[in-house]
DNA sequence: GAAAAATATTGATAAATATCAAAAACAGAG
DNA sequence: CTCTGTTTTTGATATTTATCAATATTTTTC
């Protein structure tokens, strides 16, 4: 597996434990939970700031508490693509091959929980529930990825961008159809639906101007018409 | 983790053990290797047959000992798009979730061997090796996904061919730059590759003429110039 | 082996997107 | 608040790819 853990995730109450209500620690008992707690270090990491790169040791694990990065990939001619976006909740880096093969950046101020991946792993031979719900993290990721195939072999460029924003929709803790935070840059859209700035730009126009969408700041994305937005982003 | 299995493969010899060279199978005792071969039911599926089909039950994990195979994965709007081939020595099937999440049709008359995930399960508890490798193959397949994410995102459409023109040569057993048998029709090239047959008739067309490469026979492919082929495929 | 069916190629044109260039909007520093 | 640098938008045009239609080739059937 990858760098990359996407999982479909209910906005997790960090409340008693950290860990409470996160798939990956899902039907956990409170022993469990506790014991991982010990195995947990919280950081943070600037905005613009790379949580690791590309091809160093994968030596440990992510899950995000709050802001948002990018997973990036970068190829042989030096050009990259954005494999996709992480948000609260989100795990990063349960890959199993010895370095990552993926960088993240934050887009934001990032929190975040970070474990030792061998401590993990030898935790998931012990306790079930954790080695299964780490299955269905990577399932749920490599089905996610399976569809922004079909997304850039298949849909045009306003369909991919009203794709990204239901994307953000459900993933997005707190988001709603009038308050969704964008919170990459328009080249960091168009690196992710592979298009250019300027074509990400023009279809931002064209639904404005077709009352789709508003955009009260220039990050804040206002869905005015869902059935419409969601009916482009599934075509 | 999902349906696909496309393991970088040396082309497996099945002389003593069916298992031997695997990567599946690597390194595993011949003790170990006895007791899978006890495991594997050997089977065949005519062209054009599916293997499985999306969203049924995901009880087998199947092993190509030859023949090609197409993963394709329907989406809500009825269109498809092929995620990857998969040739002789390739994995199918080692997903987490209960049901397959792609379609896996014969591209020619396949042969296969067949396991009970349940039990593959059960002796990759067991056999170190076996969970170990089969975690490796994982992220080979997810390593692989991703650069097609930059192909269908980034790369032109003769770009695209060049690329899948280099995977069969890289991954086809047996073949050779002035031998590369395409076991896929245009359509299904298109397909894989996001593009429309037409387009893909234009490209080989000019690929001809610029003489780079070759057809004898329609599906037979003759790479003449190779560094040339492997340059746009890189770009 | 000839006819029919399916698949692939080619042509003309339209649509979508990229490219290059300039203007506008925005964000941060002082 | 104003200046400066960056990001975004808009405009004009070129390139790429899709679409629709016709022809050619290959495969299948009898």
């Amino acid at each position: 597996m990858s760098t990359i853990f996407i999982p479909k995730h209910i906005h997790p109450t960090y409340s008693n434990t950290v860990f409470n209500d996160c798939l990956l620690f899902h039907d956990m008992t409170p022993h469990e939970l506790d014991r991982l707690e010990n195995y947990a270090e919280q950081s943070k990491c600037e905005e613009g700031e790379y949580l690791f790169r590309q091809d160093t040791p994968a030596d440990f694990v992510y899950n995000v508490i709050s802001g948002s990065v990018a997973i990036e990939r970068i190829f042989t001619n030096g050009r990259r693509q954005i494999i996709g976006f992480l948000f609260p909740g989100d795990f990063i880096g349960l890959t199993h091959s010895p370095n990552y093969d993926c960088a993240v950046r934050c887009l934001t101020k990032v929190e975040f929980y970070k474990f030792s991946r061998k401590r993990l792993n030898t935790l998931s031979e012990e306790v079930g529930h954790l080695k299964q719900n780490m299955e269905q993290i990577k399932s749920a990721i490599f089905s996610r990825v399976m569809e922004q195939l079909y997304v850039l072999g298949q849909k045009k460029a306003l369909e991919r961008l009203c794709f990204l924003f239901m994307q953000l929709l459900e993933r997005l803790p707190g988001a709603r159809a009038d308050r969704v935070e964008l919170y990459m840059s328009r080249q960091d859209m168009a690196d992710y639906l592979g298009l250019t700035i300027e074509t990400v730009s023009r279809c931002l126009a064209k639904l404005k101007s077709d009352g789709l969408v508003a955009f009260p700041k220039l990050n804040h994305l206002q869905i005015l018409n869902l059935p419409a937005v969601s009916e482009l982003a599934e075509c």
